[in-house]
RNA sequence: GGGCGCGUAGCUCAACGGUUAGAGCAUCUGCUUUACACGCAGAGGGUUGGGGGUUCGAAUCCCUCCGCGCCCA
């Protein structure tokens, strides 16, 4: 055994060793190979300003188990790492900076000095949540690190704005769009954050024209929009109101003069019933307001504050201006009543302010004709087959009712970290998009007129990300790598941007490329509290994967972490959850100390060896009963973890090696092969073949576990690889991580021998049961009969096995045979398939209490024969059900009576003794 | 309001319509057995949220009610 290996695994060195080693020998460089299948993933690029979540601990777990499977199979894997720009988070983040550091605002510095700070900051800090993924294990290929502010990503976000403009899919509009007061910028959906909000519902008395007694009372929690109010909205099958539709309102302040419409979308039950219409300050106003062609007037400036609108509330932040509105109209006695309400407001998740809706001028990509191919990618074809297949399924469901009704998409931001938007206009405001940036005296190529300025306004960093799956392969250039690598295989991704990045990614990648972006999307499973809550910063509830990485170990989360969760199902999270991957770690540790402490001479002897001898040795042509059973279970799992990964199905994988691992290999067949290794039981021969066969399947458990736990089973295949050098007679790969698969052979199911081994399990469950149950000394030498219901039950059981189940059972003497006699005073096990197991208590029990183990098994064994029963007896059972079926339960019907009236026998047997 | 998901052992979760519903943790009983106490050997623990239906057969399919979560509006 190597010195180094102390009896608890300690993770810490040997994660960074083992990293700095992989990426010495670039293993995880993809080098295009005509000869291999390519076998590409694109990582979801994180914000460049991005520290490492829980989230993407999980996700990129995932994206390397995939990674290092596939890599192992053959398959020329890329795996592309990289960073998005984040416009307003990272422009945000530096604004913070230069304000605390130097005291200066970036309108201070300009726009280029100011850029030439953001660069700086991203050379410095990009790179933390790079690292951390190498941290994690990430075999990336970081030759082709990625950055959407690359000059050749840069490139392709406007070769495909150029190309989107020519086909007339770009335009610029007036639309109420999301607006961050404090950032003073239009945003994305997937910046807000809703947040449950203490705030009133103003009731509002707005009196009708040709009655001003009369009022019209509506309910807002932002009265200080009544500025842009345009009708008032009441539900035509509203008896209240349904009167006065048509009839118009003077709006109080303002003094205009508004309509009552009946519009069937409104709630009758909220608030009075009737309800203000803002169209430029409200989503489902503007919509309403276009149904009924009603005018938008725009109350705020783009700082929050009220504008000209307002009249004398000019000037005054909106949040304020709402308590002064409600008191001037109390003042009126135009406020009907306030209540208290608690509802949800949409906050910009940078500035932390609540977003309003606002009427500007943006750029829009038109969506429609771009969605079409992306809804037909992911519907089955005549023959079953879909482009995109997502997992899970139903997600499907969601994403195309996006895309059957999506909206157009608003590019624009005001900004000035990110893609500046490569239009130029004239002098009387004529607009062109351009590849290359105009030289001097450059023309609008249809007014004819000098371009005098470029648009100020940058793209949506979503205008770069929904390219990514072939920008970062070279387009719009037609690179070789494009070529190989495209379209990706694979790509695991958070749910909750389905719509922001995945439907735009197919739609982009069809206009672009033609063809789809990826085989399959993996939405993976949400990482929450305890409590089931979401990790939030707010809440302080987020667990640091880089804490639970020193504290437990990086194999211990990665392997955790799949093994938490079945497809979808979203994971809730403690940190002593990890406790189980790391115990888990420890036990493949231990028991590769195991192993290598028992190999010291296996070199040497496998030295003296013939060629052919050596051969059949390392082909695992195995002769000992265990030995068959490890193998064929090795078989069996290789079989269901390949089919589990092809799949991706990580929990099923995982659990079987856990299961495999721990269940079978460790306290089976290490415990059975023990005395080989000790005693010399069997002779040089059986040792050495126990030492190949621990050998060929430690290697086999290595190579399956590396895709979850790389730097444990790295660490501890490097110390078996000169012993798997020795018996294969040929020098293995460098490193686990460019390993093989391993390759089921089906004739190494063994399923004889499986049979044979779990009879000698069943065998000695039934001593350590009597064992335990009578609480006999733990050194107690036992006398143990068993009798074989016949002659094959008995040969199940060869010598060397009888032998086993003496030692590891602790009995004096195993009796078996067919006809073996039961001692008068012993404790009975009654074995399935007629055979009984007795152990010799004479003096040593109380046999009342036997009586009472033997009662408690004849009832567990009646029920299961009186629910057979009644099964059987059911005619229709028999005659629908699958004949397979109804024979299977007729013999372990016949089984259970048999057990059931030996028990019986066995009880009556011991009556006496327990007097 | 619309859509999706969940409810199974004390806890966290498994279980292609077909053996007596399984794991991990926790609990209980033993054990310093020379790989591992981050361990070993045993054990207990369930009206699968309630009700109804389909079926020879339901945790699984359908309906309904209750509770919880997410997305969209």
């Amino acid at each position: 055994m190597p010195a180094e290996m102390p009896p608890r695994f300690t993770p810490g060195t040997i994660e960074s060793r083992w990293y700095t080693f992989w990426n010495e020998h670039d293993l995880f460089k993809a080098v295009r190979d005509i000869r291999k299948k390519p076998f590409t993933i694109m990582i979801p690029p994180p914000n460049v300003t991005g520290a490492l979540h829980m989230g993407h601990a999980l996700n990129n777990t995932i994206q390397d188990i995939v990674a290092r499977f596939r890599r192992m199979q053959g398959y020329c894997t890329l795996w592309l790492p990289g960073t998005d720009h984040a416009g307003i988070a990272t422009q945000a983040v530096v604004e913070k900076k230069l304000l605390k550091e130097r005291n200066v605002t970036r309108n201070e510095l300009g726009r280029e000095a100011f850029l030439k700070e953001v660069w700086a900051w991203k050379e410095e800090y990009g790179n933390r949540i790079l690292n951390q993924l190498r941290r994690l294990g990430a075999s990336c290929d970081w030759s082709r690190t990625r950055f959407t502010m690359d000059e050749g990503l840069t490139r392709a976000v406007r070769e495909s704005f150029v190309r989107l403009w020519e086909k007339g899919l770009i335009y610029r509009g007036t639309r109420l769009i999301n607006w961050d007061c404090k950032l003073e910028t239009a945003i994305s959906d997937d910046e807000i954050e809703t947040t449950e909000v203490r705030g009133q519902l103003v009731f509002l008395k707005y009196p009708l024209k040709d009655a001003p007694e009369k009022f019209v009372v509506v309910a807002t929690t932002r009265p200080e929009t009544m500025f842009g109010d345009t009708a008032v909205a009441v539900n035509p099958a509203d008896e209240r109101y349904s009167n006065l539709i048509g009839q118009s309102l003077v709006l109080p302040l303002a003094g205009r003069e508004i309509p009552i419409i009946g519009d069937d979308t409104v709630a009758k039950d909220f608030g009075t019933g009737a309800v203000k219409v803002t169209p430029a300050h409200d989503f489902a106003d503007y919509e309403r307001g276009q149904r009924f062609n009603l005018p938008m007037i725009n109350v705020l400036n783009r700082d929050g504050t009220l504008n000209e609108q307002a009249g004398k509330f000019r000037g005054i932040d909106r949040v304020k201006a709402r308590k002064q509105v409600v008191e001037e109209l109390d003042a009126l006695g135009l406020v009907d009543r306030t209540e208290d309400y608690t509802h949800a407001v949409p906050h910009s998740d940078r500035s932390k302010t609540p977003v309003e809706p606002y009427l500007s001028e943006q750029w829009f990509v038109s969506m429609k004709p771009l969605a079409a191919p992306a809804i037909a990618a992911v519907k089955a074809g005549q023959d079953g087959a879909r482009a995109v297949t997502l997992m899970p399924e139903r997600w499907e469901k969601t994403y195309l009712a996006w895309l059957e009704n999506v909206r157009d998409w608003c590019i624009s931001r005001q900004l000035w970290w990110g893609h500046r938007i490569p239009v130029w206009y004239d002098m009387d405001g004529n607009a062109v998009a351009l590849r290359e940036d105009p030289t001097p005296g450059a023309t609008h190529p249809k007014s004819g007129k000098p371009l005098i300025r470029q648009d100020e306004d940058v793209l949506d960093t979503w205008a770069s990300s929904w390219l990514w799956p072939f920008s970062t392969l070279g387009w719009p250039d037609k690179t070789a790598d494009l070529d190989y690598f495209f379209p990706t295989h694979f790509l695991s991704t958070d749910r909750g941007i389905i719509y922001l990045w995945v439907a735009r990614m197919v739609m982009a990648s069809y206009e672009f490329m033609g063809e789809q972006p990826f085989s399959t999307v993996y939405f993976h499973a949400t990482v929450l509290d305890e409590q089931g809550r979401r990790m939030s910063k707010s809440l302080g509830n987020g667990i640091d994967p880089i804490d639970m990485f020193d504290k437990w170990g990086v194999d211990a989360v990665r392997l955790t972490l799949p093994l938490l969760t079945s497809e979808g199902q979203d994971i809730k999270l403690s940190e002593s959850k990890f406790e189980m991957g790391r115990n888990f770690c420890n036990k493949l540790w231990n028991a590769s100390r195991f192993v290598l402490s028992n190999l010291g001479d296996f070199e040497a002897a496998v030295g003296k060896l013939s060629k052919p001898e050596r051969e059949a040795l390392a082909d695992g042509q195995v002769t000992e009963l265990e030995d068959c059973f490890i193998e064929g279970r090795l078989t069996a799992a290789i079989v269901d973890v390949t089919d589990a990964l092809d799949r991706y199905k990580f929990n099923e994988g995982g659990q079987t090696m856990y299961h495999f691992v721990w269940d079978e290999f460790c306290d089976w067949y290490l415990e059975v092969v023990k005395p080989r290794l000790y005693d010399g039981k069997g002779g040089p021969a059986s040792r050495l073949t126990a030492q190949a066969t621990l050998v060929r399947v430690l290697d086999g458990i290595l190579r399956l576990l590396h895709p979850y736990t790389p730097f444990v089973t790295e660490e501890i295949w490097q110390n078996l690889r000169p012993l798997i050098a020795a018996l294969q007679g040929d020098t293995p790969p460098i490193a686990l991580a460019i390993a093989p698969w391993p390759k089921a052979v089906k004739d190494r199911l063994f399923p004889a021998a499986t049979a044979r081994f779990q009879f000698m399990q069943q065998v000695m469950r039934g001593v350590r049961n009597i064992r335990a149950e009578h609480q006999l000394e733990p050194k107690a030498q036992l006398r143990a009969v068993l009798r074989a219901a016949d002659l094959a039950t008995l040969e199940k059981l060869g010598r060397s096995e009888q032998e086993t189940i003496r030692k590891m059972c602790g009995l004096a003497s195993l009796e078996a045979g067919v006809g073996a006699a039961k001692p008068r005073a012993a404790a009975t096990v009654v074995l399935g398939g007629g055979s009984e197991l007795y152990v010799d208590l004479a003096g040593l029990i109380d046999f009342k209490m036997e009586l009472l183990r033997l009662e408690a098994g004849r009832a567990k064994l009646a029920e299961g024969v009186g629910k057979l029963k009644t099964k059987l007896d059911n005619l229709s059972y028999v005659e629908r059900a699958p004949r397979e079926v109804v024979t299977r339960d007729r013999e372990r019907l016949s089984d259970l009576v048999a057990e059931l009236a030996r028990m019986e026998k066995h009880i009556e047997e011991i009556r006496p003794l327990a007097q």
